[in-house]
DNA sequence: ATATGCACCTGTGTGC
DNA sequence: TGCACACAGGTGCATA
């Protein structure tokens, strides 16, 4: 679920945290896709919530004493505030209780997301990471360069988070039909100013994303319980068969790296 | 180094 | 109604 726009509108929907202090965790059901215990997050009570930070699908919640909470969402997390007099629900894996009463509460029914406590700033998960796609400093000529001698398709390509961060499987793909590139041509072969589309492309769907709240295609819902509407604006993403908007063809799928694919044949040449 | 396939999980929808 | 199967927002590892 939670490409770079779902997690950057779960930190924005946290923003009001910022000043509240953890009182409690409980650690339900540890087995995520790293293990966690009760005794890795305990250091974080008493600690106060200073600030939100996101770089591509990693959310970090900054604590004071300098502690970092890192999430990340996998295919189906949800971070959610639960008010007083809250309830545990299914797949709540971890409950960060605070001050107020409230609950944030980490629910992932796959369990594919992680949560860890940093004492520091080094964070290894977060080492290799390519420019956040959104927010991060790069151009389509750095794209052009970095994709030279590349043989994978340009979706997988893109997809890759150690080239940009943030990019999934839905945003890849409408960025792709939005530049007017095929999904399976070789990154290696982009032309330059294909590159330079491209970049375009990715700024200004993750802007219309993140805009829109996210992509709500189950169940994805903001910290407060939200949806995001963006998945009524896709082009392709799981249109196979649909006419595409520009010129009515009919929109295809195929498989590629082993993920669903979509793309106009006319438009995407 | 790079590319591919699969494993890790649960839930949902479809067809028989 | 039950069952088998395909598929779903992601990543990491083993294997060529």
């Amino acid at each position: 679920m939670p490409e770079l726009p779902e997690v950057e509108t779960i930190r924005r929907s946290l923003l009001p945290l910022r000043g509240a202090t953890l009182t409690d965790v409980e650690v339900t059901f540890g087995q995520l896709r790293r293990p966690v215990t009760k005794g890795q997050l305990t250091p974080a009570v008493g600690e106060r919530i200073v600030d939100l930070e996101r770089h591509g699908k990693y959310l970090l919640v900054h604590l004071s004493r300098g502690l970092v909470l890192l999430f990340h969402f996998g295919m189906t997390g949800t971070l959610l505030v639960r008010g007083p007099g809250w309830q545990p629900r299914t797949h709540d894996h971890v409950w960060l209780l605070l001050d107020s009463g409230a609950a944030l509460v980490l629910n992932d029914p796959r369990r594919f997301g992680l949560v860890r406590l940093a004492e520091g700033p080094e964070l290894d998960e977060l080492q290799g990471l390519g420019p956040d796609a959104w927010s991060g400093t790069y151009d389509g000529a750095w794209l052009f360069g970095r994709s030279r001698l590349r043989k994978t398709s340009v979706k997988n390509w893109l997809m890759d988070q150690r080239v940009l961060a943030g990019l999934g499987n839905i945003y890849a793909t409408e960025a792709l039909h939005r530049a007017g590139i095929r999904p399976g041509r070789a990154a290696g072969r982009l032309r330059r100013r294909e590159a330079e589309a491209l970049h375009l492309a990715i700024r200004t769907t993750l802007a219309e994303a993140i805009e829109a709240g996210g992509s709500s295609i189950s169940d994805f819902r903001d910290a407060r319980g939200y949806p995001g509407y963006f998945q009524h604006r896709f082009r392709v993403y799981e249109r196979a068969g649909e006419p595409c908007f520009a010129c009515g063809t009919r929109i295809r799928r195929r498989v590629l790296g082993g993920r669903s694919t979509f793309y106009c044949p006319t438009c995407q040449p």
